[in-house]
DNA sequence: ACTTCCGGGACTACCCGTTAAT
DNA sequence: ATTAACGGGTAGTCCCGGAAGT
């Protein structure tokens, strides 16, 4: 019984993963304990040590996750598409409330903030791309700086989804609306 | 050292907060012991627990006092004056450090979600107010729902203040281009 | 307002000790906080430390203090008395549960030690000349050693005195049968 | 040191009540730290915890243990091997110190009374079955309540043991006597 | 003169991330 | 792979001294 495949490991890994996303969406990185993700695993200690070799771990793990997840979010060409794929993301809370620990971490932690910069900035030139081809489809002249349009998209989109953290409704034609103002803005 | 006046009472209160303040922006709610608390005090720990009876108490007071703090900036009609106040907020690391703490707190508390939603609320109507003079004074015509473009801002602006908590530098001109697209808008 | 009389010393002093006895029995001994005491004083902290220097102090107070009561007691000449007193002692919880705290104390502070078992002999000696006058009374033969059957009434009425302590509710008839049987024995 | 025997286990748990006895026993619940039992225990305070959750637990569990030898010692039908397990216990300070604290927290701990008053009872009537079997033994007729001895007579040892506790010696004649004509009465 | 009550700081019970023996 | 064990660290309490007021 010993050799286990390749493909066990990385759903196991997979596994850990979802658990500790969920524990640590729910409390917090700091509050939720190695004992908590260990549970929601259904697995032992060592196991989960096995794959993570420390708490620590798993949060870079958890947060280059979520991160993540907005950048294949935002790797469409199609413009139809990225605004659905927005707003479903907008609509996510506990990713919302996941990323907003991923924040707070990133505030403290010199090493994960410096992962989520270098996501950003991926995300700003897909983002820039992505107004580019929508102001061509809207027949409104190129932006000479597009970047800075994207980044304040991105900005927003952030804080739409803290405030989604906090329990706070947001109106998604305001959301639509704003975008649109924001990529066909002067 | 007994019968002190109420107001050396408010200023070891002060005194005590502003140490927090700086111990949470530096190395997160959960990451600060009250140790670290109390030792950037300089007064022993039965002191700083005589005014907040529990690490949860210190929290929510400075995460209150740094929310204040937005609302305070935003608490003025000169649309000139509030631009130089978002400006100066937008600059403070410290601050934006300290509130990237407070929406993962209030992401995971909801008595504190609750008080964060309430001074947003407050927020909006404020910033509504500017937009209208805002628009009013450059000639544009009045915009019917100007709370959704409030929103909107305030949105940006958290992530703006997000980014600069991870250390990523924000252009001011952008800032300055994307707040006056949104606030024109539609 | 200064040099307060004796007299009203005193009755502070008696007010403290009486707020202590109260608390103490309530709470027991270690559980019971200065704060505690202060309080059902009605007065400060430093008022109470004043008239006793420490926690230890008060302990000692009112432990002494409560013996002190059993020995009052027990120092009258009067068969019918002593046997009436015994029993309004018997029916009083609270002062049960003050003295299982003051043998608990006692058995482990030798100093305490030191003074129950000096209170104790004098009882002894009482209750022996007690039984004496009893015995002659009821018309039985004088017993050679009265002390044995003192102690024993007494560890009888001690253990009495703890069942109370923990509510458990005694049978008034047993108690005076069992004192007879014992004071009257061969 | 994983997949343990539940013999070890068990010993392990004595081993823990053992240490915990000791030190509670010498130095009374309260004033006994964790810190205590732990070094006494030679284990560690994660070890210790993972045994007895609290130090609540801990006290119960001592004084349950303590409370039970008393009905093991009183669970002979035999009425000179009664006596002698008697005076076993009446010579063995460390437990009589023990019971006293044990008193004294059943005295303020109502759960610990229910259980203290719980195993009265039960040592109650197996006592009063053994007086009844010591009058026959003795030729005396049967006593028509011996409950109401069995209750005295337990009283009694229970005062004399808190004497054994602050160290005042007792008479073992006196005592015999005393139980015997305790028994023996009315 | 006498009370008040702020402040000190050692100490406590307990939790938690992690290791290593089985 | 499992889990007992480890042990440093945490928030918070408690007793009390002594300076400030009346």
């Amino acid at each position: 019984m010993p050799k286990v495949s390749q493909e066990h490991r990385d759903a196991r890994r997979r596994t850990i993963l979802e658990a500790a996303r969920a524990v640590f969406a729910d409390k917090g990185f700091a509050q939720a304990s190695t004992t908590d993700i260990v549970q929601a695993t259904g697995l032992s200690t060592g196991a989960v040590y096995s794959y993570f070799p420390s708490k620590q771990d798993l949060v870079l793990a958890v947060a280059d996750d979520a991160v993540g997840t907005l950048a294949d979010a935002f790797g469409v060409s199609d413009v139809a598409a990225l605004l659905a794929r927005i707003r479903a993301l907008a609509a996510d809370r506990d990713h919302a409330r996941l990323m907003a620990q991923v924040w707070a971490e990133a505030a403290v932690s010199p090493e994960l903030a410096a992962r989520v910069r270098a996501r950003n900035a991926v995300l700003t030139t897909t983002l820039a791309g992505g107004i580019r081809a929508f102001r061509s489809d809207a027949g409104v002249p190129a932006h000479p700086a597009p970047e800075g349009l994207a980044e304040t998209v991105l900005a927003a989109l952030t804080g739409f989804s803290l405030r989604l953290a906090i329990g706070q409704d947001i109106d998604d034609r305001s959301l639509e609306q704003a975008l649109r103002a924001l990529t066909l803005a002067g």
